[in-house]
DNA sequence: ATTTAATATCGTAATATTGCAATAATACAA
DNA sequence: TTGTATTATTGCAATATTACGATATTAAAT
């Protein structure tokens, strides 16, 4: 197979594993970082910056976009590629009370 | 090609990525959901309580032994999994860490 | 020593992810 | 309108992940 089977899980696992998945790749949380430190950027300064392929960063950045990550409009030339830190804080918080109720009841 | 080109990257972002990578796939999220929700389980538990396959549950918990979140020995018939809390704990303090670091600065 | 029960490993098929070259689309400037 | 610069999309190759059947290993019980 190969295909996670998603229907057999709850909700809830299956959203955490989601947003874990955006963090999984060590070029997407490089992105972020990267992001997060400029007033404002553009795709062309990431690509300089993490050294991958233009089209391998706009693909990352579209599935940071899809986990809801960034602000500001995105299309055509010079684009202002913001950190959503709402949803950043949000995601954080998320995580932190799956960890914290897993952490709970242990032996 | 396909295959991450971790090289390029420091040491903290990738370290980011592994762990992220552990609770990227919802069958691990419920794995350790379930290990520390039991006093004491053992595989097979896991098997009827996930609804995977033997070898597949057994894969993840490697996955999720590497991460140096299992407790216990576990080799041979009846074997105790737990949770390595401390370990649990560190990843998510290591985790916050890279969330407020990043939250910081931002437009 | 044999059986039994539980977990690990191996081999393999299916799907997902990653990365990039080529190309398209977009926005702005001249 | 014609470049020019920037980002998005497409298509494809390579690698990784996921899942499971078959089999091996392990530990305990009989």
């Amino acid at each position: 197979m190969g295909a996670s089977k998603v229907d057999i899980y709850s909700d809830q696992i299956n959203a955490i594993a989601a947003i874990a998945k955006v963090f999984a790749h060590p070029a997407r949380v490089a992105i972020l970082k990267y992001i997060s430190s400029q007033e404002s950027c553009i795709c062309n300064d990431i690509v300089d910056k993490i050294g991958l392929a233009q089209p391998t960063i706009s693909q990352h950045l579209k599935v940071i976009n899809e986990a809801g990550l960034l602000n500001g409009s995105f299309e055509g030339k010079s684009i202002c590629y913001c950190l959503n830190v709402d949803r950043f804080q949000e995601i954080q918080e998320h995580l932190n009370a799956y960890f914290n109720q897993t952490k709970s009841n242990c032996c």
